[in-house]
DNA sequence: TCTGGGGTCCTAGGACCC
DNA sequence: TCTGGGGTCCTAGGACCC
């Protein structure tokens, strides 16, 4: 293979910019995208906070609850008040649609990677320059089209290209040349690296290691000792190495639903109605997704105190229907309802079905 | 602060088979 | 001074991503 360029593409607070453009009176407002509030007394998390909101500290994942008392504070000090908005994802969904679409008219690959992402590929370009005015491009279409904007960046794979779209947002634009791709990396916190979360950014602390560029001190032996496979392939990530290729379309490995409920439930018939329903939609989705068969039912229950316990069956037959899953769904929860599993009566706070093995 | 919902991938132990 | 070795499947838990 020939030298790649590559862009990545992320939409700037997409969920919250999208209902800023449809909702004038929202204009320069901060918004937050998210559960529904209550007063403070919202369960939930934040899903997305636009640039004004993150302002008073708002941000993606804070529970809905911190998020009211930040803006109850703010107002209070007579800042602007936060708009809070349940989202729209189907709306979402189809906008994100739209943007692939004009993805897809300059560049001859793409591999969306969420709701408001993506990989293309501008090798064809035939230069950094080139793919840069692509680039341009792509976000001037966007902006006209959807007034919307977006951050991109450019780099030799998929990796750094990621990384670099997250270098200067809103709006931005980042190119990361090859052969700069080491000197890029190496002053920037190791948890930029894809895979490097909040458990191995710590283990990093403890060892001294703040930089990507300071995590290349250790060997790959060293890497694999401390985390396993994952720590090979980390050592070739901390110097912007990767070759995965772009994927256009891959299918589905499971399909599931979760519900936390607005209060923790300790009725077992309403436990079971509950199962039963959210086993339901799994069904429908099941059914829209193309899919005839799933030969493994798994259950989630997370109790009141926030321990979560996980039961699976794989069925030596696949099975197709309704019933099946609601059966198996409730063979798996129903050890819950004994004392001995649950001998302290612990409300329960969500429950989930997944199906996986699908044929 | 009190922690969503949709997923993917990896690990480790045990069962089972040759 | 015991008790192989490898492969595959299944299960539960956990890290991680958006």
């Amino acid at each position: 293979m020939g030298m790649r360029i590559i862009g990545h593409i992320d939409m700037d607070a997409f969920f919250a910019a999208v209902e800023e453009r449809d909702n004038p009176r929202f204009a320069g407002r901060p918004i937050v995208v998210g559960a529904d509030p209550k007063g403070g007394r919202g369960r939930g998390v934040v899903s997305t906070a636009n640039y004004k909101a993150r302002e008073y500290g708002i941000r993606s994942a804070l529970p809905i609850s911190t998020a009211w008392k930040y803006a109850e504070a703010a107002r209070r000090a007579g800042r602007d008040p936060v708009v809070f908005v349940e989202g729209r994802y189907a709306a979402y969904a189809e906008i994100s649609r739209e943007i692939m679409a004009i993805l897809a008219r300059h560049a001859s690959l793409i591999e969306q990677a969420s709701v408001d992402e993506a990989y293309f590929d501008v090798s064809a370009s035939g230069s950094y320059e080139a793919a840069e005015a692509v680039a341009r491009q792509i976000k001037d279409d966007i902006r006209a089209t959807e007034r919307l904007t977006a951050s991109v960046g450019i780099g030799p794979n998929k990796l750094v290209a990621k990384i670099a779209s997250d270098r200067e947002k809103p709006d931005g634009l980042t190119v990361v040349h090859e052969k700069d791709v080491e000197r890029f990396l190496e002053p920037l916190p190791v948890r930029v690296i894809p895979g490097v979360g909040p458990k191995s950014e710590m283990m990093f602390r403890k060892l001294g290691v703040r930089t990507v560029g300071d995590a290349r001190r250790f060997s790959k032996d060293e890497l694999a000792d401390m985390m396993g496979v994952w720590g090979r392939e980390l050592y070739d990530r901390l110097r912007g190495r990767d070759d995965a290729p772009l994927v256009a379309e891959y299918e589905a490995k499971s399909i599931g639903e979760q519900e936390t409920f607005e209060r923790d439930i300790a009725d077992p018939r309403l436990l079971e109605k509950t199962l039963k329903n959210i086993a339901a939609d799994v069904y429908r989705r099941f059914r829209e997704s193309g899919f005839s068969s799933y030969r493994t039912v798994a259950i989630i229950v997370r109790f009141a105190d926030f321990t979560t316990k996980t039961r699976s069956g794989t069925m030596t037959k696949p099975a197709d229907d309704l019933a099946t899953l609601q059966f198996q769904a409730l063979r798996l929860f129903m050890p819950f309802l004994d004392a001995r599993e649950n001998p302290q009566k612990k409300k329960i706070r969500l429950m989930g079905v997944r199906i996986e093995k699908l044929y």
